[in-house]
DNA sequence: GAATGGTGTGGAATCGATTCCATACACCTT
DNA sequence: AAGGTGTATGGAATCGATTCCACACCATTC
């Protein structure tokens, strides 16, 4: 491998200059500058990454821990986060924890170990253990998704959104209104949107049934689950519900017109993330459009100026918009 | 930051002890062993990575190169290939082209400079220039979802599905059948399912409109476009229609059912992908599985087995699985 | 009692860059 | 003539690990 070394003696200068060279800095003769950078040609000459970071203590690189790439929020945010990064000559290094929380405690050391630059932090949990964790590195980071005090976040205004779409249901006429959620760990998905929705139902003194309200992961599988469970409850049948994911509405749809459910005659559905799809499926479906890329965009962007010490904004709200299509 | 130095003199050894503990290379007594575990546990000591990197030559990181992570199968490659690398304590450097093949080439540069181990390009091209590139770089380098001589590669078999899908078609008394390609610079995708396509038709003896042979990008919309073109050749019209991916052949349903012609009845259609919403469109969607997290996890084995310069296989072709749903 | 071999440890070179400091020369200025 | 300033360059220390080598010690073995 061809160092600075070689370089250094076949231009027949010394590394410092051909260090100078590299990086525009002190003072080069015209001449020197000339025949390092023709070697340099010549050679395909590289510098070492480690051998600098080791020496600057800088990386270029942000890790970026995430719970999937399977699922368009997660990798919106990726591709926006990666756009406006490399255009600063940052790299991502990937952490994926296959929405095993455990592993995000683990990718934190790990990433501590490469000497990231900075983190991004894709959340789905804001548990203790995890936060008390971020205060001790002592890395730039940057979380999207989850709000979380002492951390820097970039976030959607996931209570209005959905008291939006409750709203939208109820000036339609529905009383009865359902509710597929996820669970309340994951703070901004599980929690705040379902205290979005009940408060709205409470602020026009609606009441909900117990049964009416199920919960599912994050796959469309248990959206079909979950809309079964609340038709199974014969008593009284919501004629509208929101999921808190396109997929999970998806899944939910899907059971209805299984059981030849009309949507949204019988039955009006919504969901929240304006997937691709959500104007594909019959019928299209009504649901919240966030800005995944933008939010992508704005970590970037705030996790620069971190590590530059320049300004930053600690708390981004991202605003949304409602989309209404055919399935409400 | 805490160093190897600082651990040795305050475990009262010397540095290439604290080295010995970390790798559990040599010999080191028991007594000094748990002195240094001692310290390292009280100080939450990590290596640098960077160090050791300049050191071994050695940084247990892969680049991977893609053109987007927004649709599924470059996702769920990433997927499995995350999942079998970190089994191995290698992480992921992400390049995100956003569909650039000039920054393919960049990107392989960019990699070359972090001394990354090994090299997954989750290619769009295989155009010459690619191609000699990738010989003169030398690490270890895997190709996925491209073939290509002198390459290492993991590979669907294109050509044999799209026949079988073709087939499907033709015994279903199909004759006149169109067919949304790619651009054919996009060998896999474009030239040769295009070629199977082909090569059935006329092993049937059956002849192609020029009109029903569109193409698209890689993008929903593009295969409404595509679809609403074949469409306007009234002379004649095909009874089906074959899309080389599940999205157009997504784009050309909505296209189809927004005008009033039914499937498959009118018009029989089928993608390849096995896309998470083929499933869920309505009619679900005849498509070609092809295990893409599978093909992530062999592009792993084997890139791990030429970093470990051990036996590996120069070409895998994977199976896949035809899915016959409602639109044929 | 000398040779052999298994243990255990530290010293020092090394990886490939950056960067501070010393030095040197040319050209002004007072 | 002495001193100051801007330009140009090289030497050497440094970052934080790994690893080869030398050496010391103790226990066998012939």
């Amino acid at each position: 491998m061809v160092t600075m070394k070689d370089i250094a003696m076949m231009a027949g200068v010394s590394r410092s200059t051909v260090s100078r060279v590299l990086n525009s800095s002190g003072y080069v003769s015209e001449d020197a500058r000339k025949r390092v950078e023709k070697v340099i040609q010549e050679t395909g000459y590289v510098p070492n990454e480690h051998a600098k970071s080791l020496r600057t203590k800088k990386t270029k690189v942000i890790g970026v821990i995430l719970p999937t790439i399977q699922t368009e929020t997660p990798s919106r945010i990726v591709t926006g986060l990666g756009r406006e990064l490399s255009k600063n000559g940052y790299q991502i290094l990937l952490a994926n924890t296959d929405h095993d929380t455990k592993k995000e405690l683990e990718y934190l050391d790990l990433l501590k170990v490469r000497q990231v630059d900075g983190i991004v932090l894709i959340a789905t949990n804001t548990e203790p253990e995890l936060l008390n964790k971020l205060k001790e590195i002592d890395i730039p980071l940057v979380m999207v998704g989850q709000e979380a005090d002492d951390v820097v976040h970039v976030t959607y205004d996931d209570y209005h959104a959905i008291r939006d779409l409750t709203r939208l249901f109820i000036k339609k006429g529905h009383e009865k209104i359902g509710f597929i959620g996820v669970d309340e760990t994951d703070r901004a998905v599980g929690y705040i949107r379902k205290k979005g929705f009940y408060d709205e139902m409470a602020a026009y003194g609606l009441t909900i049934e117990k049964q009416w309200i199920q919960q599912g992961i994050f796959d469309i599988d248990s959206g079909r689950v979950a809309m079964e469970k609340i038709m199974t409850h014969y008593k009284e049948r919501p004629t509208a519900t929101i999921a808190v994911t396109d997929r999970l509405a998806i899944g939910a749809i899907s059971f209805l017109k299984e059981q030849g459910i009309q949507v949204p005659t019988d039955m009006a559905i919504a969901g929240i993330g304006a997937s691709e799809m959500s104007q594909y499926i019959d019928p299209s479906l009504t649901t919240v459009d966030y800005q995944n890329e933008k939010a992508g965009e704005e970590a970037a962007k705030q996790i620069l100026a971190l590590i530059d010490s320049k300004p930053y904004q600690k708390k981004i709200i991202l605003d949304y918009r409602l989309i209404e299509r055919d399935s409400v």
